[in-house]
DNA sequence: GGCGTTGTTTGCGTTCTCGCAACGTTTATC
DNA sequence: GATAAACGTTGCGAGAACGCAAACAACGCC
C-alpha cells in the first residue's frame, strides 16, 4: 500500500477521526483486489468471511427471492464499507454484492472487525453511524413503497443515483455506470415495461435523456418536483 | 428496583451475558415509568434525550409522511430496547413511538448509552445484534413490498404479530393488543377497505376470527400457505 | 460484415387495488 | 338510555400497473 494511497484513503468516511498510524495498521492487514464487471464479491447466505471497502467502481447489492425475483437493495460508491455482517452479529451475508463495473476493493477477514473496532473507537463509531444511515434509508424505502406510486418512486431512485454518482456532461448529469430499465425496475418494485414507458414520457418532456443502459438527468429540479409531487403532471 | 425485578430482567435479550453486578449498575440509573395507552413515548424528529426498555405492554413505532399518511414501522414487545438513535450516531428519533396499550418502561439518558456499551461489551454487542436484525427486517419489508401483492403482505403481517404476541385462546392465537383494520393497512401499505375485505374473506374460510380491533388467527398453517403462496387461493 | 444476444419500445387486454359513498355496529359520553 | 364518535362492512366505478406478445435497435462475436 503506497503512501499516495493512504493519503487518499484517510479522508474516507469509515476512517474519519482515526490516527494515521492506526489506519496504517489496518491497511497493512488488508488485501487489495480487482473485481471485474458482473462478478460477485460475496453471495447471499454465504459465510461472512470478510468485509470490504470499495475503492473504485460501483457495486450493486441484490437480494433474490425464493421464486427468483431480484430486488436491488442499493448501489455502493467508492469509500463505503460492504459486507459488514459481522459487525451486526450475523454469520452470513444477507445479500449478494456484484460489481456493476470493474472495481477495486480492499478486504479484511471478518474476525479483524472486532479487533479494529475495539482498538480504534472512531472506526467502530463510523461504522455504526453508517449502519444507522442504512437503517434509516431502508425505512424510507418501506415508506416510499407504501405510500408513493411508481412514477415518483422511479424519479426518486434516479435522483438518488444522480446525487451519488452524477457526472456532469453537456446534456446534464449522467449516472456513472450501466443501468438498464430492468435494474431501475428492480430498485423500485415495478417492471421494466413501466420504467420504459416512464422514461420515454420523461424524455419527451425533456426531463431526462437515456439510451441503452444509460441515463442522464437533464432537469433534476423538475424531476424532483415530480418525485415530491407538489405539482400535478 | 426490587430484587424480583432484576431477576426477571436479567434474562432479557439486551442483557444477555452481562454480570449481575453490571446489570445492577445500569438499573440503578434507570427511571421506571408508566405510559398510558395512546400516549407518545417519543416523537419523530425530537431530540433523542433518552433510550428505553419496554418491560410490559406493546409499543407501536410510526412514521408520518409530510402529507399525513401513517406507516407503522413495527410493534415492540416486552424486553426490547427502543429509542436507541444515539447508538447509531443520530441526534433525533427517526420515528414516533406510541403505547398501543398501557405500558411500563425504563428509561436512561442517551448519554449513558456510550458509557454502558464501553463498560459492558455484551450490552453493546447485544444492541448491535438487535440493530442488525432490524436492518434485515426492514430489507425484508422492502422486498415484500416490491414483490408480493396485498393479500400475502397482510397474511404475513398477521403471522408476524401472532408469532410476537400470540396468546392462546379457545379459538386460536389472539394478537394481544388492540389492532384495527387501519393499523393493519398502515403496516402493509394498503387501505382499511382492502384489509376489511380480506378479513371477511378469510373469516368465511375459517382462517381467522376477528372483531373490533381484535384479530385471532385460527389456522396459522393455512395462513402461512397463503402468505408464502405455494398453493392457489 | 453477418448473426446471435441483449436491451428497449409499444400496443392491448386484464387484474388488482384504490377511492368514494353509504350503511351497519360497537363503544364511549353525558 | 339517548346520542355521538369510532370502527367495520360492502357495493360500485375508475385507474394504475401488470403481463403478454411482437417488433425494433444496439452491441459483441466469429
Amino acid at each position: 500500500m503506497s503512501r499516495l494511497d493512504r493519503t487518499l484513503i484517510a479522508d474516507l468516511a469509515p476512517f474519519e477521526g482515526m490516527q494515521a498510524a492506526d489506519l496504517d495498521t489496518m491497511l497493512g492487514q488488508a488485501r487489495s483486489m480487482r473485481v471485474v464487471k458482473d462478478t460477485a464479491i460475496f453471495d447471499q447466505e454465504a459465510e461472512a468471511h470478510a468485509f470490504y471497502l470499495l475503492l473504485d467502481g460501483h457495486v450493486r447489492v441484490v437480494k433474490t427471492t425464493p421464486d427468483g425475483q431480484q430486488v436491488i437493495v442499493r448501489y455502493i460508491s467508492p469509500g463505503e464499507l460492504l459486507g459488514i455482517a459481522h459487525a451486526l452479529g450475523r454469520t452470513t451475508y444477507p445479500a449478494t454484492a456484484v460489481a456493476a463495473v470493474d472495481c477495486v476493493i480492499l478486504s479484511w477477514p471478518s474476525r479483524l472487525w472486532s479487533e479494529f473496532a475495539a482498538a480504534f473507537p472512531s472506526f467502530g463509531a463510523n461504522t455504526y453511524k453508517a449502519v444507522g444511515a442504512r437503517l434509516q434509508d431502508a425505512h424510507a424505502r418501506v415508506i416510499e413503497m407504501s405510500t408513493e406510486q411508481v412514477d415518483r418512486r422511479v424519479a426518486h431512485a434516479l435522483l438518488k443515483l444522480v446525487q451519488q454518482t452524477g457526472k456532469k456532461t453537456e446534456d446534464g448529469l449522467l449516472i456513472d455506470f450501466p443501468l438498464s430499465r430492468q435494474d431501475i425496475a428492480d430498485m423500485t418494485g415495478t417492471t421494466l415495461h413501466t420504467v420504459s414507458r416512464l422514461m420515454t414520457a420523461w424524455e419527451e418532456r425533456g426531463l431526462v435523456k437515456s439510451g441503452r443502459q444509460k441515463v442522464t438527468v437533464v432537469e433534476p429540479h423538475k424531476l424532483l418536483l415530480l418525485a415530491e409531487g407538489q405539482a400535478g403532471k
